[in-house]
RNA sequence: GCUCCGGUAGUAUAGUCCGGUCAAGUAUAGCGGCCUCUCGAGCCGCGGACCCGGGUUCGAAUCCCGGCCGGAGCACCA
């Protein structure tokens, strides 16, 4: 049985009135496995001390990391499908008046300045740990610059916000960070609010701002983002505002997968994927698309906790996790895969079998088929699994679940002859027999299911399945759990896993 | 290269702050058995780990030093 894992207490819950944390995403792709730690993480904290979980939309970037406006929506809808709805949320493109006032008051308190040297020698200098000569211009010029910024005096890149830190810093990549900088918003127009804006902040001050301006207590993030505290700190040190208390958990991989925003977007450009929910990618949308259920990604996260250091999480364990929460569940249905036919010869009656949905529990209900054995053979024909009879042979006894036990006659490659030999399950075990599925031809619907990998598995369902909705997850027996996705004249299915 | 993190069984995690109860717990995977009309589930059992080397100490997975390995950051990205 699965321990109910707890997550260690969070650090300083009593400084606060109330725990409040955030997840902030760039809605330039769609949520993948590896965001899974930050919400989750975000939302059970949030919950476990009563707080709040903000949903942060950090869409500063119209250039290099442009948002698109589907993602918005998607990013919504992957947090709702996860049970980690946030009780408020913000985009950022709409706060841009708000940074540019802070962006003035540290500009006025000489916290701040607009430096308009090349990239190059701006990164000589700090190498070297010298001040550019815009650092020491007065408060009175440094807005001045600040309105050429924003009235386009400056074209991109002529000129950057800093913020003012310790030019001793061990670390180059915290002295003196770009705070706002200037794209051009004909060439680079924002997917929500277009052209309005020239000068967009960078993730660091947004970030920064927002944090404080949003009352957040705990951020939990990637450890990526270790030397953006140290470098936010200063800026909150211009403020006078206190630091929140920062977790910076490691990246989480799962084996085999690309959980990297370029080469899924790559892959999909390319036509390598065919969607967002391409069984191969570990998207959300291709998760829930197998089958596999949030409460399994919760509990996982969960079990893993917010470590620092980098976890590579295997398949199985999230198909572990997974099996436990639909094996109980989930319904049993047969399919064939591969079908050949199998005659059996010498059925001495009417069979009406009545086979239990789920093993453990009758209660559920049964599928019924009546196998009618016809003319002077008393013959009747089934769909058989290919593999099945590949390793029998002539003389070998097989029983069809839930039925009868066959002898094998001939073996062709299409059509396999046999004939009844006992009907009670003792004699098939006594026998040794192996167990094997079946549908009574005339009783099947054509199926195909999609595996991890993308390929198809063809054959035949039994025609119960007809019944079922999209979106339900079964066990087809003996081959594996699948996400029903459509039913039509032909069922389409995702494999989940065994 | 520089600046930071981190290294417990195949995988993940507990323990590390505040040394002994840890010859190291748990889950999953593996193996064996039982059970079951699924190759699923369940039950029982088995094997499997403290990166290395020094030091401190009566005693170190836990503290100190050195090394090795892994990761992250070093963008007018987030």
């Amino acid at each position: 049985m699965e321990e109910k894992k707890q997550l260690p207490p969070l650090p300083n819950v009593k400084k606060y009135p109330q725990v409040v944390t955030r997840f902030s995403p760039n809605p330039d792709c769609v949520l993948h496995l590896g965001s899974a730690r930050a919400i989750i993480l975000c939302y059970e904290y949030a919950h476990m001390y009563k707080g709040k979980f903000i949903l942060r939309f950090e869409d500063t970037d119209p250039k290099l990391k442009r948002p698109v406006l589907e993602f918005y929506d998607t990013i919504r809808e992957d947090l709702a499908w996860l049970e980690c709805k946030p009780d408020e949320e913000y985009i950022q493109s709409d706060r841009i008046p708000l940074y540019y006032e802070y962006a003035e008051r540290l500009l006025k308190a000489g916290k701040a300045y607009i430096c308009t040297c090349l990239p190059e020698l701006f990164r000589k200098k700090i190498l070297a740990k010298q001040s550019c000569d815009c650092r020491h211009l007065p408060p009175n010029e440094q807005m001045e610059r600040w309105q050429h910024m924003l009235d386009g005096y400056y074209n991109e890149g002529a000129a950057v916000l800093r913020i003012k830190t310790d030019l001793d810093h061990p670390n180059p990549a915290v002295r003196d960070w770009p705070a706002l900088r200037i794209i051009n918003p004909e060439k680079y127009p924002h997917p929500r609010v277009g052209s309005k804006y020239r000068v967009w902040p960078l993730y660091n001050f947004s970030c920064g701002i927002d944090d404080h301006l949003l009352g957040i207590t705990h951020i939990i993030r990637g450890k990526e983002h270790l030397t953006n505290m140290v470098r936010q700190k200063y800026m909150y040190l211009h403020f006078g505002w206190q630091y929140p208390e920062a977790i910076h958990y490691g990246r989480l991989k799962i084996t085999g997968a690309y959980l990297s925003k370029s080469k899924i977007v790559k892959g999909i450009r390319e036509g390598l994927y065919k969607g967002w929910d391409d069984p191969r990618l570990a998207t959300f949308a291709a998760l829930r698309r197998r089958g596999i259920t949030p409460e399994a990604i919760k509990k996982m996260i969960i079990a893993v906790g917010p470590k620092s250091s980098d976890v590579v999480l295997s398949w199985e364990n999230l198909y572990a996790y997974n099996r436990k929460l639909l094996d109980p569940t989930a319904d049993r249905y047969f399919f064939v895969d591969n079908p050949v036919q199998l005659t059996v010869k010498q059925i001495p009656k009417v069979y009406v079998t009545k086979l239990p949905l789920h093993p453990e529990k009758t209660q559920r209900g049964f599928r019924e088929y009546i196998v009618t054995p016809d003319g002077y053979e008393k013959l009747a024909a089934f769909w058989v699994s290919k593999k099945d009879l590949e390793l029998s042979k002539v003389g070998k006894i097989l029983r069809l679940m839930e039925l009868f036990n066959i002898k094998i006659e001939k073996l062709n490659p299409f059509c396999v002859e046999s004939s009844f030999v006992s009907e009670s399950y003792k004699e098939a075990k006594k026998a040794k027999a192996p167990l094997i599925h079946w549908i009574p031809i005339g009783n099947e619907i054509p199926c195909q299911i999609v595996m991890p990998d993308a390929t198809l598995a063809e054959g035949f369902a039994e025609s119960a399945c007809k019944k079922l909705k999209p979106n339900s997850i079964i066990q087809f027996e003996r081959f594996g759990f699948v996400r029903i996705d459509q039913v039509n004249s032909k069922l389409t299915a995702y494999f989940t896993h065994k």
